[in-house]
This record gives C-alpha cells, sequence and structure tokens, in this order.
DNA sequence: GCCAACGTTGGC
DNA sequence: GCCAACGTTGGC
C-alpha cells in the first residue's frame, strides 16, 4: 500500500468535479512528465490512496482523498488532434503516456492549504515543499500521510 | 501578470 | 554530449 500526491488545476478538474462523476470515478488524464509518468504506469497499486492536490489557483492546497481503482494503462487523450494534452509521438501500439483511475474516498470539509503544509515541521523534507518542484505525481512516506491527516 | 525554477528541444 | 533557447508550472 502506497501513498500519492495527486496535482490538478482546479479550474481544469477539481474535487468538486470528481464528486460529480459517476460512481466518483475518473481516468487521471493529462500527465505529460517522464518521472510522473513512471509512478502512473509502474508504482501505483490498486487500493493506494492520494490526496487530490489543488494547484495554481487562489486557494491551493489539498482537498481530499482519492484511491487508485484502476493501476496505469495508455492515456488516450494523447491519441487525440484535438484534445489539449494530444501528443502526436504518442501512439496506441507505443503509448508514451499512461493514466490510472481514482475514486473519491472523500473531499475534506475544509481544503488544507499549502500554507499550513509547510508550517508543520513533520512535513519539512516532503518533496510538493521543495523549492522548485513541479512534480504532479509523487510518493508520500506513510509519516507525511500521517502528518497531513492530522492537519485536516 | 510576474517571475523563478525546471524540463525539453534542437543546433552544433 | 553540451548548452542556449524556449515553453510550462505554480506560487504570489
Amino acid at each position: 500500500m502506497n501513498y500519492w500526491l495527486l496535482k490538478s488545476e482546479p479550474d481544469a478538474f477539481s474535487i468538486t468535479d470528481l464528486a460529480q462523476r459517476p460512481g466518483r470515478t475518473e481516468h487521471w488524464d493529462g500527465v505529460r512528465n517522464y518521472q510522473a509518468r513512471n509512478y502512473l504506469r509502474d508504482s501505483m497499486r490498486r487500493g493506494d490512496l492520494a490526496f487530490f492536490y489543488h494547484s495554481s489557483c487562489a486557494a491551493p492546497g489539498i482537498a481530499g482523498i482519492v484511491e487508485i481503482v484502476r493501476e496505469g494503462y495508455p492515456d488516450f487523450t494523447a491519441f487525440d488532434p484535438f484534445d489539449t494534452h494530444y501528443d502526436p509521438a504518442s501512439t496506441p501500439d507505443k503509448p508514451r503516456w499512461y493514466m490510472v483511475d481514482v475514486r473519491l474516498r472523500r473531499a475534506f470539509k475544509h481544503v488544507i492549504s499549502l500554507q499550513e503544509l509547510k508550517s508543520c515541521p513533520p512535513l519539512e523534507d516532503m518533496k510538493l515543499l521543495a523549492r522548485g518542484n513541479r512534480l504532479s505525481v509523487m510518493p508520500l512516506t506513510p509519516a507525511e500521510w500521517s502528518a497531513i491527516l492530522d492537519l485536516e
């Protein structure tokens, strides 16, 4: 069982959007970074839990918890010329990008703000808070996971 | 909108 | 393989 953090811009896809999907389940598409792709493709397991992080918005922070319900498979949005995440270098025969399916476990009543995360000593070394970090899919240690839950 | 940090691209 | 230029991310 692994712990993760997934970033999304709420303008594009928010935790409220996920809550409204059938089965509160949706594919996590659009990741176009190799390190993040490798996590999605190789390391995420069905049953793993992830924080849903809202980025690039007025109130960045962790909005809730999702469960991985389908392990890595080709991100088909890369095959669609009309999709914003289209990548002609990725084909059904040789897919370059991968996604997983996530199901909403619960949305927090209050988003745990980035500021709260930054001022929590046990989270000092968390990847998310590292200088210049841009990774949109990242692992968390069990200690980080529970420290964040304590902030709720 | 600004800008620092980072990843990718492409010429050499 | 180097590295400058460029595009993107993401907080503020």
